[in-house]
RNA sequence: GCGCAGGUGGCAGAGCGGUCAAUUGCAUCAGACUGUAAAUCUGACGCCUUCGGGCUACGGGGGUUCGAAUCCCUCCCUGCGCACCA
């Protein structure tokens, strides 16, 4: 038994994790079998998970199957002053009403990854809501404008002569009260976060508390296979979406990924991964091994049956060239008409001009049938598929 | 507050009176090749079009000019320097 734990911990410490400060220290606590507080901050600006996201929230499940608390900081507080962080992008306040509904929704998500059951959640705005000057100033007080500036963005936009508003530097400080709020033994966040995290041991050993240890979860690349998973890299792959679709972006990862995802984004154990990396290593398709992946995956937040299902779609549509098993539908009189006019009436292009372009490119099928001339008129007789492209498809019914 | 440099398409960044719907890179989309891989190659990439062209765009407003992204005025915004402050 004792075993195991040793096992578990050696996994919770280093699969997927970047880093760990202090590393001793923190594999002294877990071995003490003391229940740990374990701290995660989300932003609920963003309107949904993503599995970048995932990989520290799988990070805090394991931390749960060994009996320690989870704690979530919910930043409301952070959100309704508005984020400004994407310049120009929309600055104003989301109200606390889009925020409720946001969270609803974010509870959910994360449910499919941690025991939401025995988590603890906070919102932050229940203390910073309340914070009078004379305490935000105390907190202002227990960090150096160098500290927060060492912040690789930070400098960088430094270097840019790109603005940074003094709100945006406070994040952290916020970030790291927080720790002291819900004392905090352990935050967990992504490696770009490492600053922010390091921030909250500074703000507690200011109250007087011990410091939190730090683990950072490794940063995984998005769909594009270089750049860190991001909304607006638009590159990500979000928790709540549709089986099919999250399968289908998973098979479209480069294969250098494949073990990396396996690691961060699967409960598959440490040797059975250890053997999908000899597979691949003897030549074994990578497709293959892809789509077990993408099971594996798909099975955290759909369940096994979707993602069996899911599998069978994607062999049948991409690999057999075949139509989808479920189309949009959409009924129409059987009169003639302009392609371009359907193609816009389906939403399957965006403008006029765009459905132009594609005709010529030879992207538009009718039944499978290529048509190559902008100004064909269709007159549609019987039911019949509209296909865009090779993901862009709608199901036209006469009546 | 003063001075200087800037604000251009999703982003970065050219252009500095007509040949600018605007070079180029990235991103995106389509086609070829495939495993919807990735990489690569080809093409497209404001909107509308009867394919002749038309319309709307280079921070906002106004002006000069036959003609402005390009010149002038003004307002807003950003950066840098000085001053103020410490």
């Amino acid at each position: 038994m004792k075993v195991v734990a040793e096992e578990k911990i050696k996994t919770l410490l280093t699969r997927a994790v970047s880093e760990v400060i202090i590393r001793d220290h923190l594999e002294a606590a877990l071995k003490s079998g003391k229940k740990l507080r374990i701290k995660l901050g989300i932003d609920p600006t963003a309107p949904d998970i993503h599995f970048g996201h995932a990989v520290s929230l799988l990070k805090l499940r394991q931390f749960q199957e060994l009996g320690h608390q989870a704690v979530l900081i919910i930043g409301d507080f952070t959100a309704r002053i508005g984020d400004p962080t994407g310049r120009m992008e929309a600055r104003q306040a989301l109200s606390s009403q889009t925020i409720k509904s946001n969270l609803k929704n974010y509870l959910k998500q994360i449910g499919k990854i941690i025991d939401i059951g025995k988590t603890e959640i906070h919102y932050n705005n229940k203390w910073f809501g309340k914070m009078g000057a004379q305490e935000f100033y105390n907190l202002t007080s227990s960090v150096t404008v160098q500290q927060v500036m060492k912040r690789d963005d930070f400098r960088k936009r430094i270097e840019n002569n790109h603005d940074i508003a003094i709100s945006e530097m406070m994040y952290p400080l916020f970030q790291g009260y927080d720790s002291v709020m819900i004392r905090a033994d352990v935050e967990l966040g992504g490696e770009d976060q490492k600053v922010n995290l390091l921030m909250g041991r500074r703000v507690q050993r200011a109250h007087d508390m011990p410091e939190q240890d730090v683990l950072t979860t490794r940063l995984i690349e998005g769909t594009d296979g270089s750049k860190k998973m991001s909304k607006s890299s638009n590159n990500y792959i979000g928790v709540a979406e549709k089986s099919d679709v999250m399968f289908g972006k998973i098979m479209s990862i480069p294969d250098s990924l494949i073990l990396k995802y396996f690691e961060a984004l699967t409960m598959v154990p440490d040797s059975e991964i250890e053997k999908i990396g000899l597979k691949l290593k003897s030549g074994e398709n990578p497709k293959n091994i892809k789509m077990q992946l993408a099971g594996e995956i798909v099975k955290i937040y759909h369940g096994e049956k979707k993602a069996e299902k899911a599998a069978l779609e994607f062999e049948r549509v991409f690999s057999k060239k075949e139509f989808p098993d479920k189309i949009a539908t959409v009924i129409l009189s059987d009169e003639g008409r302009n392609i371009l006019n359907l193609l816009s009436e389906m939403l399957l292009v965006k403008s006029k001009s765009e459905a132009r372009r594609l005709i010529l490119e030879n992207a538009v099928k009718l039944d499978g049938k290529i048509i190559n001339d902008p100004r064909a008129k269709i007159s549609i007789k019987k039911d019949a598929i509209l296909q865009v492209g090779k993901k862009r498809f709608v199901k036209i019914k006469i009546k």
